[in-house]
DNA sequence: ACCCTATTTGGCTATTTTGTCAAGTAGCCA
DNA sequence: TGGCTACTTGACAAAATAGCCAAATAGGGT
């Protein structure tokens, strides 16, 4: 039995790590605050509620795949959406909950282009 | 200093979930292959290229988040895609690859309606 | 220089994820 | 029934991730 066709894993390596950095309740709580603006560690500890060095790991990982820039501004670091095209696909999981129980839908109601 | 807005951790445990079950390339790969059309185990074992029970492992993860679907057929499980949206956003990370050393670049090539 | 505030990082433990082998289940056919 | 193929699951070890405290770093103001 053949491979039907061949699936590089290596090309797969860097689209994994933008998920997995997206794969937390509180970097996609992050994310969804900055769609706003930018937004100081601070600020985000206060939002997220938690450790402030739990966040500033969370935010290292949204950095380092790409998602997040920062930028100094005196004492304070702003995190800011580096790809604002992030929020149309996290749309699109978050619409894709009220679905799961259904077989074969695939009316998933923020991406209507694609069938 | 008072939190800009409230931002709900279980209203993203779902979606986290969706994107923690794509967040490996060999599930990726799944999900590319099963875009074709349908396959059942061993071909997609085969696609992938490790052990059995590895694939059916990632296979269950796919399907728990809702991402894929399975039918029995005699002897072979087919899996295929249940939500073919998820397609949408995984070219979406796939184009971000190409551009994640300039800063503040918006450029997403796969969604253009997002700035 | 000193202190203060903002953020990151080291070190640690607990939890989760991954992959493999072996055993188990399920349907088909003789 | 027995044997065969297809797939899943239990059990285990290795690796990665998460969260917290404490220490370190960096810039601003005095």
């Amino acid at each position: 039995m053949r491979s039907p066709m061949p699936i590089s894993l290596t090309d797969n390596e860097y689209p994994a790590t933008v998920f997995k950095a997206l794969a937390h309740p509180a970097r996609l709580g992050v994310v969804q605050m900055l769609a706003e603006k930018e937004f100081c560690v601070q600020e985000i500890t206060a939002a997220i509620g938690s450790d402030i060095s739990t966040i500033s790991r969370h935010l290292s990982v949204l950095r380092q795949s790409g998602i997040l820039a920062s930028r100094r501004e005196g004492n304070c670091i702003y995190y800011s959406l580096r790809t604002p095209c992030v929020l149309s696909f996290i749309e699109c999981v978050r619409s894709l909950s009220a679905e799961t129980s259904e077989p074969d839908s695939d009316a998933c109601t923020a991406c209507g282009k694609v069938k």
